[in-house]
DNA sequence: TGTACATCAGTGAACGCGCGTTCACTGATGTAC
DNA sequence: TGTACATCAGTGAACGCGCGTTCACTGATGTAC
């Protein structure tokens, strides 16, 4: 079966968008290649035509997988939301849930800090692009300044929301997002340093 | 060879001291039983004496991190260090670094989210003792209070110290644990609600 | 216009390997007689 | 006091399985003549 021009590069796109859920529901390591390609109605030897190996997959889904969190987040700035709605969205009991289409920072990050030199800088470049997106929400004066504060409160978020997960008492999780919320507040609207 | 008294429990701590630090290292799903035994100069045969499956092993390796940390904590605290040297040290280059003996929250977090209820409830408890002996270091009147927003500082330094881990500059990394330090202060210090 | 061929995304079986787990066995020592 | 036996922590080979990866093959379509 011949394909139309293109179909090879969607097909890449979409085992990329399989594999950056698939990789955030089951970790990095747990998810397998087979698995990946199976929920993206191929089979396994179609992979390598495309990835020359899963440490570049792992390397291109992560990329994938900030690109698509950045994306949201600059459609919710576009929609009129703030950071304190932000915040809030972040911290919310949908986003502890839905782990497989939420924040890659969230779902992998200790497993990417074990990942080779490329993909973490791969992903320290998005992380550095979507810190900036909400330091343009802060208040201060200068951007260095609004920069490193919103590192701390991503850093924030993103621990409250990894707490969250781990802890099976729904109620405890609750109060864990909602202490999170006030703290990112706090830190939000302190007078800058 | 036949062996004394208390030699088997003793063999049994040994394993799960190796175990916890390769898991902090490795990751809990990366790291395997055989690698795990060689570690600690045993066969693989040599680990169901002791523990009936993995994920039991991964429970009790899990508590035994955080107790370890929690007491290493404790210890500091003894020997006079307040909360910000806490913080200090917790978001030092050090830590950054030494993750096989480090926070087991920032080695782990995203797989424990994925182990089965009982390693989750395992953890949720150290959690929430880790965060009450930092609640007892704040300045807040009423103790739930503090607990709340110890929760938070915590989650931040969790994510910072992620952050930092996960990106491969180090010069940037060590911006990222500076900043953590100033807004853990800061919340640490702000007026308690 | 009709036919033979080239293309190439995807198939599916197979590779070696390491996983978690099982089990028959070892062999130094404590105990029984 | 000396000998035969029971104990049991640990050994190491093997189990089935799924991993990441390779490769000969398929077969629908575009192209050449």
């Amino acid at each position: 079966m011949r394909f139309e021009k293109g179909h090879k590069a969607a097909t890449r796109r979409h085992i990329l968008d399989v594999a950056s859920k698939c990789f955030r529901r089951e970790g990095i390591s747990a998810a397998g290649i087979s698995g990946i390609m199976g929920e993206a109605g191929l089979t396994n030897g179609a992979f390598y035509p495309h990835f020359g190996s899963k440490e570049e997959l792992v390397r291109e889904a992560v990329a994938n997988a900030l690109a698509e969190h950045q994306h949201r987040l600059e459609e919710n700035l576009h929609a009129g939301l703030d950071l304190e709605n932000v915040i809030r969205t972040y911290l919310s009991q949908a986003h502890r849930e839905e782990r497989a289409c939420g924040c890659p920072s969230a779902a992998l990050l200790p497993e990417i800090a074990r990942q080779p030199e490329l993909t973490r800088k791969a992903y320290a470049d998005g992380l550095r692009t979507f810190v900036s997106t909400l330091a343009a929400l802060l208040p201060d004066a200068d951007l260095p300044a609004a920069g490193r504060r919103a590192t701390a409160i991503f850093a924030l978020m993103v621990g409250t929301l990894q707490f969250a997960r781990a802890t099976p008492d729904a109620t405890h999780a609750k109060q864990i997002l909602e202490d999170g919320v006030k703290a990112a507040l706090l830190l939000a609207r302190a007078p800058s340093t």
